[in-house]
DNA sequence: TTATGTTAGTGTCTCATTAACACTATTACA
DNA sequence: TGTAATAGTGTTAATGAGACACTAACATAA
């Protein structure tokens, strides 16, 4: 049971939120190219605490939804080296998005989820890996929610969902579902958004909660 | 982005076999009680291939279906230090079953996957964790034949679904859906096991292959 | 003031999937 | 030859999912 040479621990975090109807995610300027948000744990301190506060002084953004997504050994340079890192990714609303990257230290950038050239591989297939697993979260939970800013339109939360999932829903099966899973309530007011019909509002009955559907 | 002052890299498995139409779970003897099999990182060794070695080594299983399950770091005795573990779970094959715990260097055993009062409580959570991920996925993917022997009967096999689930199937039903997902073929033979009719036996078509559904 | 453009909002029907359900077949053994 | 035990097999009803088109309300421009 002898332990490795050497070791590294870190974790990696996938900022991801909805920006001009795209999924884009929130890296951080390296020396060459760009990273996710992330590093390694201080003293004391447990893995999701590391990961949020990371993604803080790195990106400036405060409290959000994170989930732990998978755990990565990858050897490195030099033999019997380790780098171990664990991935989150992390639900960025629509609204706390502008006070982010402005309040951050390092410079940061958001990019689309689907062009990652400027990313290391590992970090591409990890966003990869986190953006199939919110897709597929989207079925059976009510994580969407959690991209969402306080008040939204029905017609926003499926736009949303249609983003991720990059494909198109119907509107009438959408809402149907959506209502019925009882988690989001309108509020009484009206979205005035222009020349067209104006849309009800909605908030989530229990924000910050993820529940699961079944 | 000073290090930590103390962390410790493991992992543990949780190695699930059906014995005697009970979910049962192997662990290791230590000095007070039980834990999970597993151990520390080997030089320039990933993750996966440590706790493929630590489950050989400490309890004698040879291949077997290994996935990652979840990571936890966990304070530990000693402010500043931190233990993480990256927890497997491990699917044995009825019938690899017996030159497992013989072949093995430590002291080990069966017990229930639900009676954990012999094991530490971290280790118990990891347990009921993976407990709850294997029988969520047995709705979606194939990956109870992994818990199979070579050729069985889909009476075993519904048996095994039943079990990990705690709940009984229609026959029937069960029947039809499994044929449906074309992942058995009937090997021809039969098997004559006391007074009654003889079952067909079947065996997996991609063994070692685990296939999602739809 | 009226017409036009734009998005919001609403039900029904069809099809596919799932769930419930009971009897005959084949063997070992008494 | 009868009995006990498990294997094997279809149909029907209920539920859920997917397809589909029109009216409502507002802003703006003519």
């Amino acid at each position: 049971m002898a332990g490795p040479v050497s070791l590294t621990l870190s974790t990696d975090v996938v900022p991801f939120a909805i920006r001009a109807e795209r999924l884009e995610i929130l890296v951080v300027r390296q020396p060459a190219g760009w990273r996710l948000p992330g590093g390694s744990l201080g003293a004391g301190e447990n893995l999701d605490t590391a990961a949020s506060r990371h993604l803080t002084e790195q990106t400036g953004l405060g409290e959000v939804y994170l989930e732990q997504l998978y755990t990565f050994g990858r050897p490195r340079q030099g033999v019997g080296t380790l780098a171990v890192a664990v991935a989150y990714y992390a639900l960025v609303p629509t609204g706390a998005l502008a006070a982010g990257p402005a309040a951050s230290g390092a410079a940061t950038a958001w990019i689309s989820a689907e062009a990652l050239a400027d990313l290391r591989s590992d970090h591409a297939d990890i966003v990869g890996l986190a953006h199939r697993r919110l897709a597929s979260k989207l079925a059976y939970s009510t994580i969407a929610l959690q991209l969402m800013p306080e008040r939204f339109t029905l017609s926003e939360l499926q736009a949303v969902n249609e983003t991720i999932l990059g494909e198109p829903l119907d509107k009438r099966n959408f809402r149907k579902r959506i209502l019925a899973l009882d988690c989001i309530e309108a509020t009484g007011e009206m979205a005035r958004s222009g020349g067209h019909r104006p849309a009800r509002l909605y908030r989530a009955k229990r924000p910050g909660q993820v529940d699961f559907i079944k």
